[in-house]
RNA sequence: GUCCCCAUCGUCUAGUGGUUAGGACACCGCCCUUUCACGGCGGUAACCGGGGUUCAAGUCCCCGUGGGGACGCCA
């Protein structure tokens, strides 16, 4: 049997980070064995469905490179199916018409919780013979009453469910159309999907999808119900309670690599292996081994692994992600020192994309002004003349490389007979504006000659003004 | 409330009957150092509780407890 798995988000909201665990163990999963990945939008409900969160779903799939395999398929394009299938339904008499109103279910529903019953449908339109006039009918499956589901899940093992648990679910809504246990059993099916692979949350309601898949005489896909994700307070992370969307992460400097790798490593791993390029994901991944309980999402780490592709990834893919950085942070890097040399002696410093674009900016533009504390602990009533004398040494280089300019610099120090932590410190703050950068020599180099002098001269009159 | 799932350092986890209970993040200390980082070395820190089974239990079973999920004409 050929391996196939689908993502099945629906369109009511961004993509989040328990959606692309979810999607990437489905894709792993598919990978590994050489199958079929589909990516299949659940947009049945018309109320809350957007083209926004359609192109959220689109955009982050596409960042995080999960590809599938043929081209998105909507569930509203499948709509003359589903009803063919429900009607199939109806006729095999595994179904029927339900004309309770709403408020009588919620009556009903009261009334069980009341008697600490678990709230379900008792089943009172079952055998019911002749419609109800003026009322457009709900159309129930009719589950079984008897026996018990069986879920042999990759993940959790064997879940049996009694179905004297389960009640008569709705196929289809009054105004016809289907709902999500219906949808998702027949594209199932008939894209002869192999494994599902979802958020746990769903698990209730795999055996009832069992019972309608063998209703329409077919066995179920392997199931695997991956455990869900759970904020700093322990509880789930959902759109409403923590959960951002995937493109936050781009937008904050993640690397897509970071989050992928994070994410896999979130309840499932590989000896004491932490950092995975995808090509050893697809290797070792292996849905069995995914944690049966849920994780707590920590960003500590996922900061850690982001920094460690920060460091380690190749120059080129960085300047690739970058891109958008630098067009949102509006810094031009087309003046200046080239972005790949600057990203060699910063990409020890920097945490995310972000910080590496904002701790750069001076190699760039000049600042209107100094870091407050930097600024403070540095300058001094001696500045001045210091400075002078750096710049002085500075400009009769002739070549402009950091062999030489660390050279000057020492061999000013020695002139003025001063320790380098006189002259140093108060020399970054000067030419970048702030009391962190690579070491001097290399920041000078980067900045270039003439912004380097210039800046000096600024610092020079800075501090002459302040202490006059 | 009912049903389902889960339970090793603060967090992510290794562990599949006999281990000084290992690793990673975070935290702390030391080293390196022209700042900030990187890096190196070291440290604090865990088997939820109670019963069984067994010569032996973090590991198997049961019961508690705790946490999560589900209980829609949402998906």
């Amino acid at each position: 049997m050929t391996v196939k798995t689908r993502f099945a988000p629906s369109p009511t909201g961004y993509l989040h980070i328990g959606g692309v665990r979810t999607a990437l163990y489905s894709w792993l999963h598919a990978r590994k064995a050489g199958g079929k990945f589909l990516l299949r939008i659940e947009d049945t409900d018309r109320e809350r469905s957007t083209q926004a969160s359609v192109d959220a779903i689109l955009d982050g799939m596409k960042w995080l490179a999960l590809d599938y395999d043929e081209a998105p398929v909507y569930q509203t394009d499948h709509f003359d199916r589903y009803k063919v299938v429900i009607q199939q339904l109806v006729d095999q008499g595994d179904a029927y018409p339900c004309y309770c109103s709403k408020e009588a279910l919620e009556t009903m529903r009261d009334q069980q919780r009341a008697n600490k019953e678990k709230p379900r449908y008792d089943g009172r339109c079952r055998d019911r013979t002749t419609p109800k006039e003026g009322v457009d009918p709900v159309i129930r499956f009719r589950n079984p009453t008897e026996g018990e589901v069986v879920i042999d899940d990759l993940i959790k093992g064997k879940v049996v469910i009694a179905n004297k648990e389960l009640d008569d679910l709705i196929i289809a809504r009054s105004d016809g159309t289907p709902t999500y246990n219906l949808t998702v059993v027949v594209d199932d099916l008939d894209k002869e999907m192999s494994h599902v692979i979802r958020g746990d949350d769903h698990i209730n309601n795999t055996p009832r999808q069992i019972n309608i898949m063998h209703a329409l005489g077919k066995n179920p896909p392997q199931f695997a119900h991956a455990p869900m994700i759970l904020g700093d307070d322990g509880k789930r992370l959902s759109k409403r309670h923590g959960a951002v969307s995937v493109m936050q992460y781009r937008d904050d400097g993640f690397l897509p690599e970071a989050l992928i790798n994070y994410l896999m490593r979130l309840g499932w791993s590989h000896g004491d292996q932490e950092i995975f390029s995808r090509e050893e994901m697809i290797e070792l991944f292996d849905v069995a081994d995914v944690n049966g309980a849920a994780s707590i999402f920590n960003s500590e780490k996922l900061l850690w692994l982001n920094q460690h592709y920060i460091k380690t990834l190749p120059v080129a893919t960085l300047i690739e992600q970058l891109q958008w950085h630098l067009t949102h942070q509006k810094l031009d890097v087309s003046k200046g020192p080239a972005l790949s040399d600057v990203i060699e002696v910063q990409r020890d410093r920097a945490k995310t994309l972000v910080d590496l674009v904002a701790s750069s900016r001076y190699f760039y533009e000049d600042f209107e002004s100094y870091n407050e504390k930097a600024a403070k602990k540095q300058f001094k009533t001696a500045t001045p003349n210091i400075m002078q004398a750096v710049h002085d040494a500075l400009s009769s280089l002739t070549h402009w490389e950091t062999g030489e300019i660390n050279d000057v610099i020492l061999a000013t120090c020695e002139a003025l007979s001063l320790k380098l932590n006189k002259v140093g410190p108060p020399l970054r703050v000067a030419v970048t504006g702030t009391a962190m950068s690579p070491s001097l020599d290399t920041t000078l180099y980067l900045v270039g000659r003439e912004r380097t002098l210039e800046r000096i001269t600024k610092a020079i009159a800075f501090n002459r003004a302040k202490y006059a």
